[in-house]
DNA sequence: ACACAGTGGTTTCAAATTAAAACCGTCATG
DNA sequence: CATGACGGTTTTAATTTGAAACCACTGTGT
């Protein structure tokens, strides 16, 4: 878990939420956990990964204040796993994946699943960056500012 | 490589992708390649890891279509990697893991980097995801529509 | 009371992956 | 023609993964 993901000191304001989240496990059952997925044993036969792994997981989740645990929810003595505040804020992540997704991954005739408005069933739409005044922006039209300079052009 | 990422034939429309990207480390090589980075030697010394790991992942992306590599770019008889469309289209996704990453892993009055507007060097807007209406929805606003059925309330 | 099954894990151990370091080949430079 | 930079590959040890076995607790039937 000590994964050194970077040479310096602190890292980076992405490579901390990778570290955070852990690896692509953890990541399927966030969004199982969207999905309504709440007990160990729903993960495991979602996800089909081994009962180890899936503790651990889950584990490393609820260190990072993901996932929580809640008590019960109908008579079992069992706990139940729920998304933390900081775990909801993964769903434009995911929805990010799920639409790279569907532009490359599948044919234009593939079924697959769609992500849906509860509302009225028709799809959402794109994600899209916009600048304060509006303009839809892509990765061309931004840079990263370094924090203690407010008007350097550090973009490396 | 050959994660068996699901139990299922045929991953869903949020691992497939994960099973493309590889790892973490391959993510932060892809942002790194947003920023400007091409150079074998660019991405070892700005991420810190070990030849043979970075050599890996880049093939695996040049595999997947997300980075391709070019010839030359100045006299040097070495080649570039740079991002593809495929590779363009998880900008999305990086702007997403920043923005989360934005508002739970760092103090309010932390410095970080933002990203901003290159126009204008203000910082870009959240990223917000809205329905055929527009209204801005969250996870709880959506559920997914399994392909075969258009009618049936599949959620899992 | 007692076998038995379901759930939620932990432990054990072999196999795969990762990572550090050493090595190699090409090209440029002095 | 020695030296060093660049871009890797190979070698080797350490870590992680994952399958399977095991364990503990609860409920259920008889």
């Amino acid at each position: 878990m000590a994964k050194r993901v970077s040479h310096r000191d602190s890292m980076c304001g992405v490579a901390r939420p990778l570290d955070a989240i852990g690896d692509w496990w953890s990541l399927l059952i966030v969004r199982d956990a969207f999905d309504g997925l709440r007990r160990f044993g729903e993960f495991q036969k979602s996800l089909g990964l081994a009962k180890n792994i899936l503790s651990a997981r889950l584990r490393n989740l609820l260190a990072h204040g993901i996932l929580e645990t809640v008590p019960a929810a109908d008579g079992s003595p069992y706990q139940e796993y729920v998304l933390t505040e900081k775990g909801r804020g993964l769903f434009p992540l995911l929805v990010a994946l799920r639409q790279w997704g569907e532009d490359f991954f599948f044919e234009p005739d593939e079924a697959h699943v769609l992500l849906v408005d509860r509302k009225n069933g028709l799809p959402v739409r794109r994600l899209e960056l916009r600048a304060q005044d509006g303009r839809v922006v892509g990765a061309e039209d931004t840079m990263v500012r370094l924090p203690q300079s407010s008007h350097e052009n550090g973009s490396a």
